[in-house]
DNA sequence: GTGAAAGCGCTAACAG
DNA sequence: CTGTTAGCGCTTTCAC
């Protein structure tokens, strides 16, 4: 078999390459008759136009690039999957190919990969992390980049966000409607954007209700899950204990809640919990923690609207994904009536 | 600033565009002294020869495509996540691009991403899932496909194995010395050839040391983990009891746990559990899993360097990478001489 | 409405 | 040892 290109085909349908061209790309002013016998010719030999000739003609790559950092944890593995699994879907409606590439580090600087150097990719998503010097490199190669649940706010670049303070809203929300009022909060003040989203959250829950809490109850330096369990174990060092526990993560909740057992504290009988994320460990932790879901897919989906959009030449704002879908499972006890 | 060409970079060394070119690509025949000098320039511009000119010129579009299943579970993911990860490291060496891309459906039938069906991709990855239509529709484009821990071995393709045969050995060799003898096996007669592997490798163990076992031992409808707690069910219904039970995968192991569980024995002190794979969550059940470990990342580079064989028209064999590494968590028992 | 021709940026014969 | 030239396969003016 001859290798299948434009003007193979316009010799098979007896018409000039033009004419096939025109055609493929649905161009006005074919006479539908010619563009019926080359649509069937297309369609018997399954051509497709090469892509490396359009890619050289259109300088464009069609590649946009998701960039992983090096050595992440099994648990944020699963939070760029989720993400890339939207973006993959969402990828194919735009023509673009989503290619993974890893940060990797020289002499302790993150270097960028040779796809985005060399200018191979129409755009950029980065998770989670933002270095402001890769960000500072990628700006001054003219890449159009968006950032995904970024820890840290940087100026200038489009982002998804989750919104936690709805998220943290929601988690408490749950609470107080089954009966809990007097409910400590577990955070981590490493990621003060995030910190003051779930706070507020947090705070605008139980404003609502007039509740009054001990300071001790509200604890900020929970960066993980054995840090969560030493600030349950300060709320728990003063009386009166709270009836719930909100954490501003699973892990931290599932730290969290290893301190109330180890204290033989049931949970949730004698402590009820929840949390913003749903992790995968959620729903196989004893006992299943309630929570707050994080839609990663939606936020690929968005990643990926917002980028085309960049790469096209809008104007391109920051967005926000809905977080206000609880997933109720065994870590919340209803109490009675005041 | 103007668009960096390769007739840019050659006015500015005032060379013509062939020196600058080979020098790029390293050929012989040019005097060092002009060498220098345009690779000063080059260094100077950062420049980088457009990779869609060469994608052109060279008709390769230097990506590889990962093709993922849909619907998978997270734990899929998590697999699909570490191989892909062992297949980027690899990957920047040969100089390709790793897309990602899943398998949609379309009435019933599995249909071929456009990447693969416009020929926009140099090579194949297939994870785990093997559909026989699906590899005659690539064998028919021609391209280079090789997939990685099938769950049944096709013909005629280069696939990445792990050694599960060795996994199973190492595991219930890990038993016996420990001084467990009367050791049951759990697996899922759903993949005939992993089956085999897993049922040799423990037969291999056992046979060393003259072992003898009801055949009520040996259960092989273990297709998930509620049927591996019935596996278990049906184990116990029988005496004498094993002292130990080894499964062929993390989450059979899991499954059989929780029914040991249920009817009131303590893991490991009244029986001992040694399993393949290592999945996440076997670090985070109670009690932690001792597993033989199934090395992703590694058979993620192995495919990239079969893959990268076969595209150069290089004759390749499957691989199987080594399987034998335990690692002890607290699963099993040790019991004193017999 | 359709065809001929130029060019996207690079590489590699082939001259000089 | 270096420069000129002709494509790789497509798209798109610009004539006809």
């Amino acid at each position: 078999m001859e290798k299948l290109t434009i003007r193979e085909i316009a010799k098979m349908a007896g018409v000039s390459p033009t004419t096939v061209s025109f055609v493929i790309n649905g161009k006005a002013g074919i006479r539908e008759e010619t563009r019926a016998k080359v649509a069937d010719v297309i369609a018997r030999t399954h051509f497709r136009p090469s892509m490396n000739s359009r890619r050289l003609f259109f300088r464009k790559s069609y590649n946009i690039t998701l960039a992983v950092r090096k050595s992440s944890s099994p648990f944020d593995n699963l939070f760029y999957f989720e993400v890339a699994k939207g973006l993959i879907e969402k990828s194919r409606a735009y023509g673009y190919n989503v290619v993974f590439t890893d940060l990797s580090v020289e002499d302790g600087r993150l270097v960028l990969p040779e796809i985005i150097k060399s200018r191979d990719t129409d755009g950029i998503i980065f998770l989670q992390s933002a270095d402001q010097a890769i960000l500072g490199e990628i700006a001054s190669l003219g890449i159009p980049c968006v950032l995904v649940d970024p820890h840290v706010k940087p100026q200038g670049i489009p982002c998804v966000f989750a919104d936690y303070r709805q998220a943290a809203f929601t988690a408490v929300q749950y609470l107080l409607e089954r009966g809990h009022r007097a409910i400590a909060f577990i955070g981590s003040g490493n990621s003060p954007d995030l910190y003051m989203q779930c706070f507020s959250g947090y705070k605008a829950a139980l404003d609502s209700c007039q509740a009054a809490i001990p300071t001790s109850w509200i604890q900020f330096c929970a960066e993980d899950e054995a840090a969560a369990c030493a600030c349950m174990e300060k709320i728990l060092a003063q009386s009166p204990a709270p009836s719930a526990v909100f954490c501003s993560g699973d892990i931290l909740a599932i730290g969290a809640i290893g301190c109330a057992k180890n204290r033989g504290l049931r949970v949730p009988e004698d402590l009820s919990f929840t949390a913003i994320d749903d992790i995968l460990l959620s729903r196989y932790f004893e006992p299943k923690l309630t929570t707050v879901r994080i839609d990663k897919n939606q936020m690929g989906q968005q990643a990926m609207d917002l980028l085309a959009a960049m790469i096209d030449g809008q104007p391109a704002d920051s967005v926000q994904v809905e977080s206000g879908c609880i997933v109720e499972r065994d870590t919340v006890r209803r109490l009675g009536p005041v």
